[in-house]
DNA sequence: TACTAACTTTGTAACGATTACAAAATAAGC
DNA sequence: GCTTATTTTGTAATCGTTACAAAGTTAGTA
């Protein structure tokens, strides 16, 4: 859905640096995939795709980058299907929706539905809203 | 927030039948302690509760329980937070979001807000929508 | 340039939720 | 009551993730 640029590497470390992280090869590679790809992956499809050309590359590294990110705050946690968490840019762009395709598994951004806030009683305080919307993308209907 | 009747146990017998499981002491447990106490709890959770007066009841019954009444369609899964699955009964009142407090863990039913239909491109097919809003409730604000 | 302290990376082992599997128990139809 | 299909149970295995400690790297400073 949503047009996305790509960032280069040093655009990448002045991120990192922006929020306050330490900068190393490892970091930026991470960063680098969730990126640009905005595939939301999991820390495995990062290990995975990463480790071919990043040999000395550990899971761990993954898994700590992941954390650090998303303490800091550039990274934020998809908690779409219970089993393994997907990243997404946090600072990005406007608040968006996920629609999550049940045979591909596809996740595409879409736009955040107004008058969340509304449902909710002034003495709940919001810190963040995630909308997930299952169903069969028109690419899986159409083959179908 | 919502409002909601407590299940007897023929009652509960009767919904398993009605969709087309086949009833046992222990599935009517596991439905009793989703359906009336309304907390959406995990796997673990249930087990833990339950096991206290149902001594010979096993994890792996939970778990097979809970499998087969979410595919006949009388469960719902709930992907909150990753590391568990917790549980909601799905043909219940109407559609609903959730309120989940960082603070205490409790999930608050809500109202379902308007117009997300209208967000998705109409040749994506939409089979379920789930709104999760992270943040603290009332009574967690107060004690702060 | 060398030194120190702080932070990162790495690999292995441990953990917790869930699933696989096979034997024992139970239920339904005849 | 007998046979067959379904459930339950316990144990072992799996998978994503986390804990931990040793080795490597970096930044700042003398």
């Amino acid at each position: 859905m949503a047009e996305h640029k790509e960032y280069s590497m040093p655009q990448l470390a002045e991120m990192l640096q922006h929020y306050g992280i330490r900068v190393s090869a490892q970091r930026i590679a991470v960063l680098e995939d969730i990126a640009n790809c905005r595939k939301h992956p999991s820390a495995e499809e990062i290990y995975t795709k990463l480790s071919k050309s990043f040999h000395s590359l550990s899971r761990t590294t993954v898994y700590n980058s992941l954390h650090t990110l998303t303490e800091k705050g550039l990274l934020r946690e998809l908690e779409i299907e219970s089993g393994c968490i997907r990243y997404d840019i946090a600072h990005q762009s406007s608040p968006h929706s996920h629609f999550v395709c049940q045979k591909c598994g596809r996740i595409t951004d879409m736009p955040m539905p107004d008058g969340i806030q509304g449902t909710i009683p002034p003495d709940y305080s919001i810190e963040c809203v995630d909308v997930f919307i299952k169903g069969i993308c028109p690419e899986c209907s159409r083959q179908k």
